[in-house]
DNA sequence: GGAGTATGCAACCATGTAGTTGCACAAAGG
DNA sequence: CCTTTGTGCAACTACATGGTTGCATACTCC
């Protein structure tokens, strides 16, 4: 599964960040992203690196500097397992008084 | 934010798995739950209480036992940050293609 | 009350990883 | 060329955390 990588990529606060602003403000290379952070360049780009490793962003070099921007379309299956799993749960109410009210193995006390 | 915390929750693939299995079975305990993965009851109820304060779980004691369940719409802020982020770029195509083709310093050779 | 079962707590270990620092390499432009 | 600017690589640190083990505590039921 590549999706354990983007559900890793996004947990970091500091790569959510990332992705806010590159879904803002369109591409912009890691140097332009060092302002916007309190960490070094080179954490920046530590960070992209995974985001790209997971699907999420691209990299394109252009001359002297290298751009990154969104992959369209990555977040999808991140999206539909959230969707599922919170959808599922709904649809029964809540599980656990459900469960507890159909399952008293005894009275309470 | 909390939402930092159901991220983050979510970002682990064991817990995930927990999730998954609270999703499809209903409530269970952290014993029950033990069969269905390799590690200790113990590291199952590390990550229980991990979802737990995330809100995404909730526990009530029965009697002896203890069950968890699946906290309704509480990973809702999370899809919505998704799709909101998701769709942002989509809409605009690719940002890098748009950006790189926008922003053409010099000719690139 | 005592056996059996479930949970709770605490110490401990090990690995992953976010972050830094230092320097080397590459491209652009006068 | 030589300077400037941006990127890449590598070693290193520090802390978070997933996981374990051992034992104590709580509840049930005969």
């Amino acid at each position: 599964m590549r999706d354990q990588a983007v559900f890793a990529a996004i947990g970091d606060p500091t790569r959510r960040e990332i992705v806010d602003l590159l879904a803002k403000r369109g591409a912009m290379t890691a140097t332009e992203m060092d302002d916007h952070f309190p960490v070094t360049r080179q954490a920046v780009v530590k960070h992209l690196r995974v985001l790209e490793s997971a699907g999420i962003a691209v990299s394109e070099r252009r001359g002297n500097e290298v751009f990154y921007a969104l992959q369209p379309g990555s977040l999808s299956k991140a999206t539909a397992w959230l969707e599922r799993v919170g959808t599922s749960w709904d649809r029964r109410l809540s599980a656990l008084d459900k469960h507890l009210s159909a399952k008293p193995k005894r009275a309470v006390r």
